[in-house]
DNA sequence: ATCAATAAAACGAGCGTTCGTTTTAAAAAA
DNA sequence: TTTTTTAAAACGAACGCTCGTTTTATTGAT
């Protein structure tokens, strides 16, 4: 019965400490107060995490394969569709940003560099890394404008992730998938060259 | 000559600091670190500051009036040509984060909430406020396509605000004002009523 | 002599982490 | 089946250290 006891423990402690890195940073995270919030004890937790740093660790590599997936599948999904592979990144985006709210922003803003500092940064994780390569192949097959990428990717990553930091301000109150259609209209007019 | 070396110690602080919380956050910064920094004592700090938080509200407070105050001059020297104004908020952002990176930085990054918690965030601070309201009007003159709010502020100010993270994270490694008028041009095909 | 300014020392709280111990529960032996 | 053994899992007090802050002492200009 090993694994499905750690699994059950070391899945209290990541949903718990998500919530509390992004909350409060990680830096003002503390062991102490992972341990009240899990019902885990200090001595419990480093049972499973030889330290600190190693949870957020595990925090990140579990979330940007988890949002990595996502992504990579809508895009599958939309087969040689290029306005809905487009789709399916925002629509994911919002959607994952509506029912886990925290795990986006963990990925948006808990500042990697305090416990991994020499990886890359975030904006260059590995679902933003697979974005950027299907623009550049949109871009070769002559289906974006043939702009410098900096400009595609950010004209169309830049306008996503803005609704989603506002959101995430409170400064949008409602379910943010309504952009969805309006916001790729807008985002196809400036990037494709044959309107579709 | 109190205000002279009060000013004179005071820059200096807000100089370092700026750095030192953009650098490691807000949390990670010490007092004995920013002592070492600046050459000013601890009890140096206190003498002028009442207490780290605010050290933090000064900055906050000198760093947005004078992004605020570059992009009001940038639009009014504009003077009705909303072509010019929108190129003034992209180049002088742009601007300001290639001489000032730890100022544009520090607006952007450093989440306000660590020593302001009631405070409005920062995406909605004094100068994204006034270029919201901005946006607001040009949609009203009937300048700017009738989309909601939420869409054309952030098929404007994402891709802008994307290009600066790029460039903070060193994805981007020459000088972005390039960006300014390739920008520009994609971002008006997508918002403006009229192609000007 | 007065007082702004600096410097240095000290305080208590809270931090990440360690470690000796106890609990739990499955495996082995009777 | 019952008892003994074993090892994983969890506990929580304690350690050394750094933190923000305060206090105390000293300097230098007016």
């Amino acid at each position: 019965m090993k694994n499905l006891k750690e699994n059950i423990t070391k899945q209290k402690i990541f949903d718990f400490c998500i919530r509390d890195f992004v909350k409060g940073g990680y830096a003002r995270s503390s062991i102490r107060n992972i341990a009240k919030g899990t019902g885990v004890s200090t001595g419990g937790i480093y049972y499973y995490f030889s330290s600190k740093d190693k949870i957020a660790q595990f925090l990140y590599d579990n979330a940007t394969e988890f949002v990595l997936n996502k992504i990579k599948s809508g895009i599958k999904k939309a087969r040689h569709n290029d306005r809905e592979a487009l789709k399916s990144i925002i629509y994911n985006l919002f959607d994952m940003t509506e029912s886990d709210p925290y795990l986006i922003e963990f990925i948006l803003y808990v500042k990697h560099k305090d416990f991994l500092p020499s990886a890359p940064p975030i904006c260059s994780s590995k679902p933003f890394e697979y974005i950027k390569n299907f623009i550049k192949e949109r871009i070769k097959a002559g289906v974006f404008r043939d702009l410098d990428i900096v400009i595609i990717s950010s004209l169309i990553m830049g306008p996503i992730i803005r609704i989603i930091q506002l959101k995430m301000d409170g400064l949008i109150s409602g379910d943010i998938r309504i952009y969805t259609e309006p916001l790729l209209d807008s985002i196809i007019i400036s990037i494709f060259n044959n309107q579709i």
